[in-house]
DNA sequence: CCGAAGTGGTAGACAGTGTCTACGTCCGGC
DNA sequence: GCCGGACGTAGACACTGTCTACCACTTCGG
């Protein structure tokens, strides 16, 4: 089905970013990958030695994908650091939302060997896109301080608006509001 | 040992806690609960008659717990509401990081049932304090918002800090000026 | 006083999981 | 031509959560 010439390393991979795109964390079985993928339970272990290794590998398409949307989101540089720090925290939670089983993975450090594998460089370049934009935006601050604290509230909202967490009003567009706040709050109000 | 008096029901929830406490929130089996609280694998049904109820009561005492020190942290109001902001998140930081299993339980919405269980209501209380703290210290904004916001910014640093993401130097204390960033920037800058 | 009904826990079965190991089955190069 | 390695299969093992039948024990009604 899905692109039929590659090997069935890569293939185990789409399988992967299918399933958990469309199931969740939770469907990202090992037998059941290596179903849909056409093959026995046993023949992934060629490949990733073990479970979480495969579980790394689709993590990481999820990682760079997200990385794509943001460098296209940012742009070129035409515009304001403040409207491109907007582009990219709504591309991080349009992503976050629209990816949930996906970014759910991409941060369940207990089944991502996170340790001892190359998945933090993964997510390194958005971080200092992040820190170059914020230098821009504030000079006077510490731009990794503050990108830091940044990227971890446009996590946390993702993560508690997932959770059906932060019980504010009901409105249509909820998610707007808050993330104009985080960015107000961290790059100071206004057009700026 | 553990409070031999009280029924399997809450002997069940304190193995529990232990467990999640010691040893992260995928040792929490419901064989191995039972294993320790010295019965058959079969009789924790009696009470809990699923695997996610057993653990949505062990989360909730994740809840109260924190809840507990979050209103202990804030004393009875002879500070200023920044300071006791600073307190309340130094305290949730403090949590997430010494209770990395039990917070870790408690966002794990895909093993807590969330949905229709009391589960929200038990942070709600967090939140509420959160919210007039916040409308304390800036009359002016969106009290809500500027909350959800903030609680969202504690979450994320305590998540990404855990994850070990967040790359930032390697200072013996990293965390305390990640606190001070988020408080500044939903707060204002300063000792005010 | 004694049997009946319900409470609280046991034990075994079942399907499903990740990992391991032994076994085939090709295919290319000497 | 055959031989070695790459690639995948198939079965076993221990473990999981759930289900069901069973049993010991209390408690209560006649």
């Amino acid at each position: 089905m899905t692109d039929p010439e590659t090997g069935l390393r890569a293939r185990l991979i789409d399988v992967g970013v299918d399933l958990v795109t469309a199931e969740g964390a939770q469907a990202l079985t090992l037998r059941e990958i290596a179903r849909r993928a056409g093959v026995s339970h046993g023949a992934p272990r060629r490949y990733f030695p073990t479970h979480l290794e495969l579980l790394s590998a689709i993590a990481r398409r999820g990682f760079t994908d997200l990385a794509a949307r943001a460098a296209e989101a940012v742009g070129d540089g035409r515009t304001s650091p403040r409207e491109r720090l907007e582009a990219l925290g709504r591309t991080y939670l349009d992503f976050a939302l629209t990816h949930r089983g996906m970014h759910e993975l991409m941060f369940r450090h207990d089944l991502l060997e996170s340790g001892h594998l190359g998945l933090r460089e993964t997510s390194l370049p958005l971080f200092s896109l992040l820190v170059d934009l914020v230098g821009r935006a504030r000079p006077d601050a510490d731009a990794r301080l503050v990108a830091g604290s940044l990227l971890a509230n446009l996590h946390g909202i993702a993560q508690l608006w997932t959770w059906g967490s932060l019980p504010l009003a009901t409105g249509a567009d909820e998610i707007t509001p808050l993330l104009r706040t985080a960015l107000d709050a961290h790059l100071g109000p206004g057009a700026r």
